[in-house]
RNA sequence: GGGCGAUUAGCUCAGUUGGUUAGAGCGUCUCGCUUACACCGAGAAGGUCGCAGGUUCGAGUCCUGCAUCGCCCACCA
């Protein structure tokens, strides 16, 4: 077998992943292994992974979600499933539009200077430079995606499943167009859904304002006014311009004569009614609520109710309209200090208090939000949400963690339509088209040839009339066809049903999380039934933040359903929020981000991804620091030294795997790491089909550094270099668990695994497996499991840090041997067999094993009690008689306080009838080890007088 | 206004069905350049598990209430 032209030279002092990384990555790449390996007797294991916007390089987010999804995906392929990542882009409408028109702003340019079609490519081309960059920053990562199938939310493919999908929908009756209440970002100049607004808390003004009631009219017809008023307390006093009524709750006794009068609009001298409606909260402000149902939603309701109409004023832009009178062509905002100044000239303005209010702004852009009624295209909900509850509550797609599952419901239950179109011209044009021979008096054109000049808006016809061909319109204006028919079809159509042969696209764009809802099946070729989308869909796990739960994974649950009549996915795997190590949110604008390509550079891609894994449990967020990577760094050294140490043991030889249970006269070590390694495969294996990856890693971590390297090694070292190496060399076992060691951290490092491997297994006698990436997975069946030899082992351990203690206490200086003492009868054999390895490990010579105290010097020695053996170190000349009994009765209080505790407890007649036999039986146990430990430490502090 | 999460060692976090004396990394202290590793080794110190109740033989873990912080949802102008 060849080797990734890795290893040949000298494994380097301590562990370079530049000088590894790209190499390995390559090597796998090159072999193919990214690609599904076909057994048709194994269920497929898929995730299709969340595409990155295309909008630039990714951040840590994008790390923590490679990781974990290359960890099962790892994972997997180990286990011998066949197993595919399809890994993908997204085109990202409305905030690739924007980081491209920014762009272009500084050249001075507007996508209006470039027209549709050359801004559109202007937008490809920033495509064609991050497409290439976003895939080799996942390559970085480590991410074992299947390259060569990669999709973007614009190719072919996806372009036919989304129109295909919105025919369908509309076909059903599941999307509408309609004029509704919508979110308007004036700066985007585009709809927005529900989603895509946060809400923010701002001080802000309550501004008290009063409109005189009129009382019967003037000679002349003009509404008199009374010296009567009704005071209205808004947050909004500019849009008083578009106020069509002043609303009182019905139960308000204040106000219960001034419904069924009306009021007067100041400046603007609009007479408008006094209507009752549930919804006015009377402890809020003067209980008096103006309704403006254009600008406001609850406004809009309370007028749908009440039956009055809607008055829009105004423009796209946030400016006032005509309506607005004398205050047309101003900004919101600038219209908001002049009229408040006017009110108050004309004695309007009653008071103005400070009030914290919620605002609503552009996830994208932080424009402040205009809700306004227009025409937009919506996707009706409820239809589609009910299957996709159901498959939840019956535990067809699982939620890890569970309490997202609640979370999820609770939005689904509540949902509402949603507005898919979107005033862009970067997207999925909206598969719509409008007969102009026919509906030519029912489509608005707004047309505008150049830039400065200002658009002619009106019907089609109109503008045919005025000598602008369809041409002209089709590259110059944008236009919606409101009262027209509209003609929904997958492809483009040459004519209309009925005749008619000048078509106009809808020029609106659908929601970008539009097509992410088709992702998970879009990318395996649907609507045609390829034979990935057979083979791989459903796919098994969809793994992505908490925080876009609403914003797509919902979507796709609800629209594979409607699309496929299946799930998407049986696992939604939801992750945290990374955060910098000052818990700060990542953000490019406040420079507190993280690039993970510079934590990849400083400390490699496995420390990375060890540290990404382990920060945090599944669902919570994490803290990103540079020291927490460094651990991450050190354990790949670690381990790297551990495996250099094993093929230097090794050299030029080879070795044959240990095949069978060791037999009963193995040496206790071999028996025990076996067996404990044979324990960490078993518990790795459940914490990975928990999903509790980062104890899975934790583990491998606490094994391969406290018990592999800092024990078993050790030990080896003792084996190998004594007089007597006449006995079984350690290395079978050594390579053994080293290779156990590389295959259960595979999948959280593979890199220095894989590298590391690539040297081992060329040493190693009965290993097939041609590289680690496709190496099986240890699952904890070699039924190595010991254990006496573990509690053996454990004990042994204990005597060399009880010397090592007492050592370190009475301050014996490190390179000194010191003879000591270890008396036990039923442990002599083991302990006489580990002899030689505690004094080396703990620099003892000689170590005497006897049966009783009266055989160990007691003058001046210092004692330590464990269960089932008393360690006793002289130390002549280093001796404090008054230290070692202050040590020997610290230590009879601790032990008689835990002896006193288990004495209580069995003597508690509730604890002996209530608990568990089990649980007693151990606790008897305990007190019986205690005890004797007690014995032995009061004898000890007796003799020394 | 609802909902969720967090609160465990100086710091950052594990602790997944309730059951030995609650763990790790980093930091701190004392030693040690011992031929895998100073990105290391040995030893040590350090915790009333936010607070108050409750259930239980037994609670960091389950229940109730409260506090602080954070997040999400929500039409009080």
């Amino acid at each position: 077998m060849t080797q990734p032209d890795a290893t040949s030279q000298e494994m380097a002092k301590s562990y370079d992943p530049r000088a590894t990384e790209d190499r390995v990555y390559e090597f796998w790449e090159r072999r193919g292994y990214f690609k599904p390996r076909p057994d048709a007797s194994k269920e497929p294991f898929c995730i299709v992974m969340p595409p990155p916007n295309v909008t630039g390089e990714l951040h840590v987010g994008h790390a923590l979600t490679d990781t974990v999804e290359d960890i099962l995906i790892r994972w997997h392929r180990m286990l011998g499933d066949p197993t595919l990542w399809v890994p993908g882009v997204d085109h990202a409408g409305i905030a690739t539009q924007n980081v491209v028109e920014k762009q272009l702003a500084k050249e001075g340019l507007s996508r209006h200077d470039l027209g549709r079609d050359e801004f559109e490519k202007r937008v490809w081309q920033w495509v064609g430079r991050y497409r290439p960059i976003i895939a080799n920053q996942h390559r970085k990562l480590g991410a074992s995606a299947d390259w060569s199938q990669e999709v973007f939310t614009l190719d072919e493919g996806p372009q036919l499943a989304v129109r295909t999908a919105f025919k369908k929908l509309h076909d059903d009756g599941l999307i509408y167009r309609g004029e509704r209440m919508i979110n308007w970002c004036p700066r985007c100049r585009t709809a927005l859904s529900d989603l895509e607004v946060e809400h923010e808390d701002q001080p802000g003004n309550l501004w008290y304002i009063r409109y005189p009631l009129v009382d019967g009219s003037d000679a002349d017809g003009k509404p008199h006014t009374a010296d009567e008023y009704m005071t209205v307390a808004t947050t909004r006093p500019e849009t008083f311009v578009g106020d069509v009524a002043v609303a009182v709750n019905p139960k308000d006794p204040r106000y219960a004569d001034k419904v069924g009068r009306t009021v007067l609009l100041p400046v603007i001298l609009r007479e408008i009614p006094v209507v009752a409606d549930e919804a006015i909260e009377m402890e809020f402000g003067t209980g008096t609520l103006k309704v403006t149902p254009g600008h406001d939603p609850v406004d809009f309701e309370i007028a749908q109710r009440v039956g009055l109409p809607t008055l829009n004023v105004m423009n796209l832009d946030a400016t006032l309209n005509t309506e607005a009178g004398p205050y047309a062509g101003m900004d919101r905002y600038e219209a908001r200090q002049v009229i408040v100044r006017d009110l108050e000239e004309l004695g309007y303005l009653v008071k103005i208090e400070p009030h914290e209010m919620t605002i609503g702004v552009c996830t994208r852009c932080h424009t402040v939000v205009e809700p306004l009624m227009s025409w937009q295209w919506f996707v009706s909900m409820s239809a589609l949400a009910a299957p996709a509850i159901d498959v939840a509550r019956e535990g067809r797609i699982a939620f890890v963690p569970e309490r997202f599952e609640h979370l999820y419901l609770n939005w689904m239950e509540n949902i509402r339509d949603w507005c898919v179109s979107r005033q862009l011209w970067w997207g999925h044009r909206i598969p719509v088209w409008y007969s102009a021979d026919e509906d030519g008096d029912r489509m608005i054109v707004t047309y505008r040839e150049h830039v400065d000049a200002a658009p002619l808006v009106g019907t089609y016809n109109e503008l045919r009339a005025q000598g602008i061909t369809h041409e002209m319109i089709v590259e110059h204006a944008t236009w919606t066809g409101i009262e027209a028919t509209p003609i929904v079809s997958i492809e483009t159509p040459e004519r209309s049903p009925t005749g008619g042969g000048h078509l106009l696209q809808e020029t609106d764009v659908l929601d970008t999380w539009f097509s992410s809802g088709l992702w998970p099946f879009s990318t395996l070729g649907w609507p045609n039934d390829t034979p990935d989308l057979k083979r791989w869909y459903p796919t098994s796990v969809m793994e992505t933040g908490y925080d876009i739960i609403f914003l797509w994974v919902s979507r796709m649950i609800m629209m594979g359903l409607y699309c496929t009549g299946e799930a998407p996915f049986s696992t939604v795997y939801l992750h945290g929020t990374v955060r910098n190590e000052h818990g700060q949110r990542m953000s490019k604008s406040l420079g507190t981000g993280v690039d993970p390509l510079d934590v990849v550079e400083r400390f490699g891609a496995d420390a990375m991804r060890y540290t990404l894994i382990t920060s945090s449990g599944p669902g919570n967020d994490m803290r990103l620091s540079d020291q927490r990577v460094e651990a991450g760094r050190n354990f790949a050294n670690k381990l790297w030294n551990a495996a250099r140490f094993v093929l230097a043991m090794i050299g030029e030889g080879t070795v044959r795997l240990p095949d069978r249970m060791p037999a009963a006269d193995a040496p206790l070590e071999d028996r025990w790491i076996l067996s404990r390694v044979e324990g960490l495969a078993r518990s790795v294996d459940g914490q990975m089909r928990k999903f509790e990856l980062g104890e899975a890693a934790r583990q491998v971590h606490e094994f391969v550094w406290a018990e592999f390297a800092d024990w078993y090694i050790e030990i080896a070292k003792v084996r190998v270099r004594g007089e007597d190496a006449a006995g079984p060399s350690p290395l079978p076992v050594l390579a053994y668990v080293l290779d156990r060691c590389l295959r259960l951290l595979h999948p959280v490092m593979p890199f220095v695994t894989e590298e590391i491997w690539q040297a081992l297994a060329r040493k190693l006698d009965g290993v097939d497996e041609e590289a680690l990436i496709v190496a099986a997975f240890p699952r904890g069946e070699s039924g190595y499991h010991d254990a006496a030899a573990e509690r053996e082992m454990e004990l042994l351990i204990d005597v060399v840090r009880a010397i090592r203690n007492i050592r370190a206490e009475k301050k014996v200086e490190p390179a000194r041997f010191i003879e000591a003492y270890a008396v036990s009868d039923e442990q002599r054999e083991m302990l006489a067999a580990g002899a030689r390895y505690i004094e080396t490990l703990a620099r003892v010579k000689p170590l005497r094993v006897v049966a009783a105290m009266a055989e160990a010097p007691r003058d001046q020695a210092a004692t330590a009690v464990l269960e089932g053996v008393t360690v006793i170190v002289p130390l002549t000349g280093l001796f404090d008689l008054a230290a070692e009994q202050a040590r020997l009765q610290k230590q009879i209080a601790d032990v008689e306080a835990e002896a006193t505790r288990i004495e209580t407890k069995l003597s508690n007649e509730q604890f002996r009838s209530r608990a568990p036999e089990k649980i007693i039986a151990v606790e008897q146990d305990r007190l019986a080890a205690v005890r004797a430990r007690l014995d032995g430490l009061r004898a000890g502090l007796a003799e020394l007088g």
